[in-house]
DNA sequence: AATGAATGAGGGTTCATTCAT
DNA sequence: CATGAATGAACCCTCATTCAT
């Protein structure tokens, strides 16, 4: 064989064009047939690759999730080669930048927690759990250090993961002239001011 | 009649269940017949109260966003008696207020930009268009007078919003301890010092 | 009480109403709704005249057949004040005005036979077999006492009233210059040149 | 594949059953359950077939029209070899022949007209329409010519059509004893006496 | 591996009819 | 007598899924 994994190829061509219709139509609204006609396969082709509709849904949204996982770590307070405010930058904008370039992605992500597939939910649900949980430990840290106010972790966890998906709203929704540089920027100027002792 | 209004009753209590089942379901998730059942009425009855399904969730977000819109208004700089940030508290506390009290009505809120009903979107998306631009010009102004730092308006703008709607989910989506007095005092800490010089 | 029988006038309200309806969207497309909005009454004062919808109709119908029946019968060939053609043309004349005078009316009479009432359907249908057999009768003596051609008698029956259901839907459907003097002139015509000796 | 064209059998199996059916009950009385258990197909192959209800309506229609078409066409008046009344015998004949041999299609034609499907309701009206045109310009010929008596062209042309549609409905609606040749020889000699000179 | 015809449960909506007031 | 709110069976249509080829 030419390719050499024709079977990935396939599944691969499939995703990608599902992802654009959900990103289009919604969870429900995106029908099957708009998906095997994006991707150029038959109806019964579909079912070869995916068990269901939910189940290319949760494909998309576990790669991203897998992907955003990966670009997201604890901060590392004592690296002398990296001060964590450089770490925190790179670290948004990695996630910034890999959400906003793929625009498609970025809608399905800001709008899946309301798909009425309860097991896609709650994947998204988890991970945001996740990146909120890292925020309340970041905060938590910080203050034990000295580095922050007495800001209440938690709540400020969720005003800060709020303001993300806002920007990111912003970015992807209008052909806003901002770019993820310039967001980034005033993102942690709002977001450290707004915790810094 | 025994009571005053029957009618208006009977279109309230339709309202009533429609805004619970949206919630839980989302708007295509949403069946007529989940509703008429919550509701505990006829399957004709529905429709002798509203035109259709998109009529009802119209209903139910018009409602809300007039509610909403009674809330916000402009700051006014110069009024003695209410000094701009108890202007703003107040505000910040009556919205939030309004939306944690109905818990399904905030759900649907959070979750109404995503609908296909084209109305129904173009509605919400107005209103977020509307707060938006409120607090864009809120900053721009705020820059002017010298009360601000040179931010991003635009930008601080979809932040702000994206960090309301971000702790209005941690307050209505888990049972967390967190009370709306609590949540206007952080977010407002966050917010201003975010922004001011 | 000013009116002698002021149900009866309710009645006849209802029944003109529904004609009217009958005739602009057919027996299925005519709706209670329209038939209640049009006579400017409650749903239910309906059901208190009539049983039902197939019920109206009917009646419609009935009242109808009845007057046309009123203005058909058998032609005396012995009578000499009258001599048989000034007969046939009065009654032809009669039959065709009372028709055309009522548009809703021959619109439903020309129609009415497609109906999925049964019940309105055979009584159409027996209506017409009279007039068929009345006509065919009419052939049969007529070809007895050596006045018509050796003609097929139901055949010609029927061809007759296809014409004059013809001609009724050119008075009827569209503003057609001719009038009913005319057509009768012409139908007589054209019928007895086609069967006389 | 077994037979050459399934696909296009088995749309001619709906097209069958639904003609049977829209002749049964009417346009409106005919439901999509009654055609597809008379096709003995499920619900939505149906749709696999025909978009609409009103699409299968349209399709035996126009299907009708095109054939009733093919057999019709203005007469000569000047070819040798076939003499005017020839043509138009064969014509009747080969109209009358068709719409006899396809009970349901006949019943289908003489009450289409009444259809609350605007797009079939119209073609229909425009067949017939063409018809009395080609009928009415046929009497003018014949009158210009010297060879029919000064009749009222489409007055007489109304009434030819209604004759049609007299005839076919007896020899259609009941087992009448009557066979086409019989009725087209005494249709024509009844038209023709009629208008001739 | 790939196809696409076939399926039928379920969607939103209409409307003739009933009945408590 | 008159009302009109309430009913629910039936309507047309969609679409995720299956399976013989």
């Amino acid at each position: 064989m030419v390719t050499p994994e024709p079977k990935a190829e396939r599944r691969k061509q499939i995703l990608e064009a599902a992802k654009l219709v959900f990103a289009d139509a919604g969870y429900h609204g995106a029908s099957i047939n708009a998906i095997i006609e994006r991707a150029q396969i038959a109806r019964g082709t579909f079912y070869l690759y995916f068990e269901s509709k939910s189940a290319v849904f949760e494909s998309i949204l576990d790669q991203a999730l897998a992907d955003l996982r990966s670009r997201i770590r604890r901060i590392a307070v004592d690296d002398a080669s990296a001060p964590p405010q450089l770490q925190l930058r790179e670290q948004v904008y990695a996630t910034l930048d890999y959400i906003v370039r793929d625009r498609p992605l970025a809608i399905l992500l800001l709008s899946a927690g309301h798909t009425p597939d309860a097991e896609a939910a709650e994947r998204l649900d988890q991970f945001y759990a996740e990146v909120r949980d890292l925020l309340r430990r970041a905060f938590e840290t910080g203050i034990e250090i000295g580095l922050l106010r007495q800001c209440h972790p938690e709540l400020c966890a969720a005003a800060m993961l709020g303001m993300i998906r806002g920007v990111i709203e912003l970015l992807v929704r209008q052909g806003s002239a901002a770019n993820v540089d310039e967001v980034v920027s005033e993102v942690l100027m709002v977001a450290l001011r707004g915790v810094l002792k």
